[in-house]
DNA sequence: CCATATTCCTAGTAATCCCATAGGAATTTA
DNA sequence: TAAATTCCTATGGGATTACTAGGAATATGG
């Protein structure tokens, strides 16, 4: 379970190269990134279609983020590539099971997306285009994001 | 992402029958459950070969749990129909990534498989076996396990 | 104005995985 | 001994995934 798709992966290094380089042609992040050229630019084309990245066309053009990486929250860029986060089809659909609204199987689902989409929540792009950092989780985040560390010096 | 398997769904539905019957045969679960057969012949084979269930063959045969429903955890359930969770191939093997142990990506997919084991390791098999209940979550265990309720009566 | 760099659009394709189906051998019990 | 059951292996169709290919549209530097 849980194996996520080349696509999404490719699409969260290619948001971490630019929100690093403050904005790069498909072809280059392509190459820094090791991803195939002409697959990679529809995938930020998706992207620019979610609005998570705005494009230049011509020469000197490129792709860049369309807000502070700050604000782009990793579930934006997930849904962006895969839609709604619904492990399985009755989540938010009693009326799929004999059992209804009461069904536990289906309440086991709905706590699995939940502690999924919290995740998702509490992680912004700028989390991840951060510089390699010393592990030292602060106490009150350590539980909902395991990626807030203190940075070396 | 995280869409999940039919045969994971119908693993756990599976056993929810069985805990909640104390045993079964194969078609008589697939019969109740509105799955295929054959196909939850080979399923509830697997989740033998883990050990969550024993079998018994011949007339008067079918499948039981190896322990009480309270002491199996659903990841162990998760784990016997597809192996580890790994999100994404380097999620455990630093060498893969030319950004090596310090690769913010792969610390983001280790929190994530985190959250999702944690919440797997959080719910055992009686709470999905339970009969329907309203949903008033407890204080303390709200957030990790959504699944805990009060009984009606 | 034109060569070049770029995004954008559409189509195809090989490989893989998923969900099931089929047939029957082995085993147990009424 | 017949029926009910698990257990084993093989196969196939459909969907999805991860690319590949070709080129049209657009912008810019020289
Ligand atoms: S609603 Fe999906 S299993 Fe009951
Ligand atoms: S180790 Fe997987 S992206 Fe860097």
């Amino acid at each position: 379970m849980f194996q996520v798709p080349a696509k999404t992966q490719y699409a969260i290094r290619a948001l971490a190269h630019i929100a690093r380089t403050g904005g790069d042609s498909a072809a280059r992040v392509a190459l820094a990134q090791n991803i195939s050229i002409k697959y990679l630019e529809g995938i930020l084309n998706q992207l620019k279609l979610s609005g998570i990245v705005v494009s230049d066309r011509g020469r000197q053009g490129g792709y860049r983020l369309s807000r502070p990486a700050s604000e782009i929250l990793m579930i934006e860029v997930v849904a962006a590539m895969e839609g709604e986060l619904k492990p399985v089809e009755c989540v938010d659909d009693s009326s799929v099971c004999s059992r209804g609204a009461f069904c536990m199987p289906r309440r086991f689902w709905q706590g699995l997306r939940d502690s999924v989409e919290n995740y998702l929540k509490s992680v912004t792009l700028d989390d991840l285009a951060e510089e390699p950092t010393v592990r030292i989780n602060r106490i009150n985040q350590s539980v909902i994001n395991p990626l807030k560390t203190v940075r070396l010096r």
